[in-house]
DNA sequence: TCCAAAATCCAAACCGGTTTGAATTGATAA
DNA sequence: TTATCAATTCAAACCGGTTTGGATTTTGGA
């Protein structure tokens, strides 16, 4: 029996009678055979297999979220037989690993976290014409996969309820403007409070709070400033722990003197305070549409019809109250 | 210019004239070229990657501790020039991953994380001669190289803290005792106990506490208890947090009517509480530590030389106080 | 019964590297 | 000058699969 036979028996191709395959496959379960996926890829020139790179900052990051995500794209994967693996590099490796990966033909696709305003891993896989999804989006010209929440419903959404309360004075901690996210959410900040007819104060609105300790002390400069703003929204969700914290800690009564809403589910990370969040739901789900879309393209699909909005929900806590005086 | 002289030159292998070499890697430099891995680990017969299978639980477990270690061994491997992959996948395949990882030769050698007492990975991975570290002990006759905090010191650290605070009715939360950690914790709980002449009632341990809400739920349960215990150990820190939390719903006085010492850093969850905690510090050094002792295995150091054991630290917070009245 | 078409099988080439063993070149010693 | 040995280089085999193109067998229809 020669190893065309064996490999078309197992492949499931059509050309091989049905007796033959039956012993085939009887023989390969017998002596615990697996085809090589080395071989098979180099030969076939796919390794069955998505990728992630993930940064390690130097910072902590228990980003509960990355793992929801990452869970719902592997169940999705399963069901193709394809596998994901994601490799953790320190981030000024970043940039050569998606090189090694796409040079390498590790991968059969990549997605893409953490997106730049502009971002050159992007413009480096769109100049390699290698398949990626991007999760958030970027600043390009040319049309290319992505999947993201609606930063600017998720702002404008927060600051409806905050003017309902009769807030006037709204102060933003953000995330380094260079990430997509934080840029799209303080400008819909900016756009929103215009339209409502308010100043956005320069000193209410503190950048580079992406950690605990930053978000409590850009707390802490806000709490300074002599006519301090009576509300704040904070762009991310560790951020906002410290920027709760810093609150408790200077004995300020959230939700009465200092109202709080923070994008990304705090309500696992603090225990004993039901925080006002803008929630990104069906973090599994998101994972799993991601994964289905990265492959539709690897199988061909357009790029420009693999673009995906989906909307973030305001969850009602008790750090919002109405304007005190 | 053969194939096989450029392979020469770009490996580094003595036999190729420096003008040459020269010459090919200006060449490869200028084109861009890089081998392809998988061509190269057929031929070798190594991949150069190391793994870990990450079994995704049903429940959310943000295990901020995990992508530290993970961490500490990237970065070891970096210096390497090897890799690390994380393969995540649902709990119910994670044996078939194995066996799919090490016929498939995609690695070169594994971790196992959340050892069991006993662990069928574990067992395939020794039977199939392939190398390993495995995170965490567990219960097998042949030698393995192993990397663990130690589980008794902890626990007598916690306990004697207890005691000398006056505490004689003291809780067990314990995470599914099929983990080894937390069958090691048990049973030191109880040896520790009966050293000091103590009863350790068997209401008073409460098991299959994991994640946040059977945490909650457990604490509750003791909570009803007639003659509840004065002071609760918690084996595992996503419990510890739905402990706390039950035990403010209460309106217990955490560290006056009820003491609390949980294992693992609440720290970063828990704002607003200063939690007495077991901690197990360098989680990074630890993870760069494994990847060491998992390169040297590899290269054929003998797995009983390959054991280390760590020491938790006892840091006292607020949640300990003397045994009320 | 015989022929064409379809079904089935196989040998050989290929994927992109590494490694073996032999051949060529250059240098040193007799 | 020549024999000897080391330094270089290269052709070919190999890693373990997939795929092409041709050969062989079966099937079906005239």
């Amino acid at each position: 029996m020669s190893k065309t036979t064996v490999s078309r028996a197992l492949n499931g191709y059509p050309e091989v009678n049905d007796k033959t395959r039956q012993r085939v496959l009887e023989a390969a379960r017998e002596a615990g055979y697996e085809a090589n996926p080395m071989a098979r890829s180099l030969a076939v020139g796919r390794s069955n297999v998505l990728g992630i790179i993930y940064p390690l900052l130097p910072a902590d990051l228990g980003d509960s979220m990355f793992l929801d995500v990452v869970g719902g794209m592997s169940e999705a994967l399963e069901a193709a037989r394809m596998n994901l693996i994601i490799a953790p590099v320190s981030q000024a490796n970043e940039l050569p690993s998606y090189e090694q990966m796409v040079r390498g033909k590790r991968v059969d696709g990549l997605v893409v976290s953490r997106t730049m305003v502009h971002d050159e891993r992007i413009a480096y896989l769109c100049k390699a014409g290698f398949p990626f999804v991007a999760h958030g989006r970027t600043r390009l010209d040319t049309p290319y996969a992505w999947f993201d929440y609606d930063n600017e419903s998720g702002i404008r959404q927060a600051l409806e309820c905050l003017l309902g309360f009769g807030h006037q004075r709204i102060g933003l901690l953000s995330a380094p403007l260079q990430m997509n996210f934080a840029c799209q959410r303080k400008e819909s900040f900016l756009a929103t409070m215009a339209e409502a007819g308010l100043h956005a104060d320069p000193r209410w609105m503190i950048g580079d709070t992406i950690d605990r300790r930053s978000g409590y002390q850009a707390m802490q400069q806000l709490l300074e400033c002599a006519d301090r703003p009576t509300a704040v929204v904070v762009d991310n969700h560790l951020s906002g722990v410290g920027a709760v914290r810093a609150l408790m800690d200077a004995g300020i009564e959230i939700g009465k003197e200092m109202s709080v809403i923070v994008w990304g589910s705090v309500a696992d990370t603090l225990v004993g305070l039901d925080v006002t969040t803008i929630d990104q739901p069906d973090a599994r789900r998101a994972g799993a549409r991601m994964s289905q879309m990265l492959l539709a393209l690897i199988d061909g699909a357009p790029a420009e019809s693999l673009q995906e909005l989906w909307q973030p929900v305001l969850l009602a806590g008790a750090t919002v109250g109405p304007c005190p005086r």
